[in-house]
DNA sequence: CGCGAACGTTGCGCAAGAGCAAACTTCTGA
DNA sequence: TCAGAAGTTTGCTCTTGCGCAACGTTCGCG
């Protein structure tokens, strides 16, 4: 899994292991020289932070932090995908965001939080890295492009929660579920013999709380698409096989 | 109008003036300092800030940059409000956020864009400060806290984004216009005998904007309303009379 | 003062999609 | 291996609120 983001070679003696197998993982420089927030870097900085950094692995469906908890830490996601949930007042969830892995996360600080604004739930098994808000400041004061990163980062998730509200104000649902799918193979699409794969378990629930609709919509709007041959689906599983229909269907 | 934002009290000549009758603004440093993005400040350095500043004034209805346009200065709104409006490709308008007075606006920079992201429309006669991008750079590093409060107003407006998406997804229309109208008084309400009053031009179409509705819908709801005593509406204005019933049709 | 444009109101019919219900399938763990 | 949990499918009904259309009202300008 570590293939899907890392450009660098893996240490050989992780290769075919489970997380759950780590106990103490062994960080090499190399796995965070490739990710944006420390491109800039050379190898003593990255070193310096990986050495106050701790790694944490977290099973799929459990969080990782809970929304309007205090913000003690701040995390990079090095394999998995983060979901983003918010739940209203009467138990609703809403997703507003996936982060996929290389990204950084949790970063309340940097909107002066000290408060996490949202659920992170693990959308698949997680390996992330943790470190305390206490060294928030000092990277950003310390790293060069640390700060710029970080808010490119950021600017593009505003602007996906920007085409959200445009998405939901304007479109019909079945528009909303076709350009969410594209979204997710785009962030996190796997190459298979059908198609495109979604690379971490997704149900008719969850597209369902990403468009603002219901399982049941969700469910017979895939059954359509897949008797057309564009999408096909399994249990928690669902594979993109004609992107190019599915952009003509979101399309305006 | 002025008094709206100030604490500190307006230079006689300035007042019942219309902007369009001032040619030279004389500009103080004690405009500035009770605005969160200064106000850690001492006043040579305001002075410093005001004086690479230009001032500007707007009619209603008239746009201060364009969506996509290449993000040549930042704003301070010092009166008025800006509606942030993003066009579809074919052409709707969806509205994803109003600006109050005392706010920066157009601030690309901190996302480390070179476009704006999306129109900013004076919804009233607005007077801004105005300095050129390449100064971003030099404020952030020269004035503590001016990043800070920036990077706290953003996180308020992306979580008011946040909200947006929540009450897409899960509520009626209905209750979304109760909110989109107790959001617009509680930012910019100003108190009349009847009750709060929305201090800008607003239409039905405009408020349908906000809440991904028809001007007709938010028609029959504020006829209903006003009906039963909730609001009270002229032609472009809209007074909330009874704000906590409203509260209750909103709430969950 | 009168015309036209912009803004607002209201009635009617219809379609999208939510809600409900029931059955089916796949997976998991004892 | 089997029971129950979790996920999915599908049919039916019913409401919301959109689209359309027509008309009324207010404003600004020549």
């Amino acid at each position: 899994m570590l293939e899907c983001w890392l450009s660098a070679p893996i240490p050989h003696k992780l290769r075919g292991l489970r997380y759950r197998d780590i106990t103490v993982l062994r960080l090499d420089e190399s796995l965070l020289s490739p990710l944006p927030p420390f491109s800039t870097l050379d190898r003593p900085q990255i070193k310096s932070i990986l050495d106050r950094a701790t790694s944490r692995r977290f099973d799929a469906g459990t969080a990782v932090f809970e929304e309007g908890a205090p913000a003690r830490s701040f995390y990079l996601l090095l394999d998995g995908t983060i979901r983003v949930v918010k739940t209203t007042p009467d138990g609703e969830q809403v997703t507003a965001l996936h982060i996929p892995a290389g990204q950084l996360f949790g970063i309340a600080q940097a909107f002066r939080r000290d408060t996490y604004p949202a659920t992170a739930i693990a959308a698949s098994e997680l390996l992330t890295l943790c470190w305390p808000v206490s060294l928030w400041q000092s990277f950003v004061a310390d790293y060069p492009g640390f700060a710029t990163e970080t808010y490119k980062t950021i600017g593009d998730r505003v602007a996906e929660m920007n085409n959200r509200i445009i998405e939901m104000s304007t479109q019909q649902v079945e528009q909303r579920v076709a350009r969410a799918l594209l979204r997710l193979v785009n962030q996190s699409g796997k190459q298979t013999p059908e198609g495109i794969e979604i690379s971490f378990p997704i149900t008719r629930q969850d597209v369902s709380e990403m468009t603002g609709t219901t399982l049941h919509t969700v469910s017979r709007l895939l059954s359509a698409w897949e008797k057309d041959g564009l999408v096909s689906s399994k249990r928690k599983k669902i594979v993109v096989c004609d992107p190019h229909r599915l952009v003509v269907l979101g399309g305006a």
